[in-house]
DNA sequence: CGTCCCACCTGATTGC
DNA sequence: TGCAATCAGGTGGGAC
């Protein structure tokens, strides 16, 4: 379910509510694949601790965590929370009936949980341990442990740095678009929406295209992007906060979920083939 | 290493 | 109507 606006949208979400609480207590399911940590490490680096901030990384969630009494960098622990296809984070008065599949529960202080649930079990629940201070050629010191994510900030990357990604490439431009050791937060549906906004055959090869397109791409990719972003993503099913919060971005989805039915912008109908194992859509007609 | 394909799960929808 | 096949917004590992 959740690429890189549903994740942002969850995690400002998540973020707004729950910023500077304590985590009193917490329960994992005991379902062995939803822990990449041991669970008994991520109960130990929670319990006690007060969060900080929630952010969004590539997919992932990030729940920048410190411990009271030392106030120094090296405190800091992140865990990480990635949604899979199904997850959701909740955040629920203790009164709220438990959903089924809820694997994970981190009670507050004022009472409150946290609940992640996970009814495909894709999902994993981690801490990110960084090793003290790293050095990088660009960089300065970095005293914070900071996940970075396997790839590049689709948001964020410079056109150069873009283009550079492809070069080479002989995988289809789709499959290395959800490559997310090269763009994370990159999925499915926004990978067709880009495609088809930027004029792209998703099964060009990624090395055969042109800089010019690639630049189309960026900017096609960026656009999609925020507008989901401000729209609260896309939801085909729901997801979100305890609010039943939803997106309203798929009313803007121009080929993903829409084989058949005409192109918006010439009529043909729009074509459902697979590329990399992924349902994919695109108009035979506006893509080249 | 780059690329392809499947396994990992449950639930909703399609199709016979 | 009923039941089986198919499909789903993601990733990680093994094969080549």
């Amino acid at each position: 379910m959740p690429e890189l606006p549903e994740v942002e949208t969850i995690a400002n979400g998540v973020h707004a509510r729950v910023q500077g609480q304590r985590i009193a207590s917490v329960w994992t399911s005991g379902k062995p694949q939803t822990f990449k940590s041991p669970e008994a490490e991520i109960s130990d680096a929670l319990t006690g601790a007060m969060i900080e901030s929630v952010r969004r990384v590539g997919k992932t969630i990030v729940m920048t965590l410190t411990r009271a009494g030392s106030k120094t960098d090296r405190s800091r622990i992140e865990f990480l929370i990635h949604l899979g296809m199904t997850g959701r984070l909740l955040v629920s008065s203790p009164d709220v009936p438990q959903p089924p599949h809820t694997h994970a529960i981190l009670t507050l202080a004022d009472h409150r949980e946290i609940r992640f649930v996970d009814p495909r079990r894709f999902g994993r629940l981690s801490i990110h341990h960084s090793a003290a201070p790293q050095r990088t050629t660009e960089n300065v010191e970095r005293s914070t442990p900071h996940y970075t994510g396997p790839g590049r900030e689709p948001l964020t990357i410079s056109l150069g740095d873009f283009v550079a990604l492809f070069r080479g490439r002989k995988t289809p431009i789709k499959a290395a678009l959800l490559n997310q050791s090269l763009l994370h937060g990159v999925g499915n549906i926004y990978a067709d929406e880009a495609l088809f906004r930027a004029g792209i055959r998703p099964r060009r090869q990624a090395g055969r295209t042109t800089r010019a397109e690639l630049a189309r791409l960026r900017t096609a990719l960026q656009t999609v992007l925020k507008r989901a972003i401000k729209l609260g993503g896309s939801s085909v099913s729901d997801y979100v906060d305890a609010d039943g919060m939803r997106g309203y971005f798929q009313i803007e989805h121009k080929v993903y979920g829409r084989g058949r039915e005409p192109c918006t912008n010439c009529g043909t109908p729009i074509r459902k083939i697979v590329v990399g194992g992924r349902g994919t859509h695109f108009c035979p007609t506006c893509q080249k």
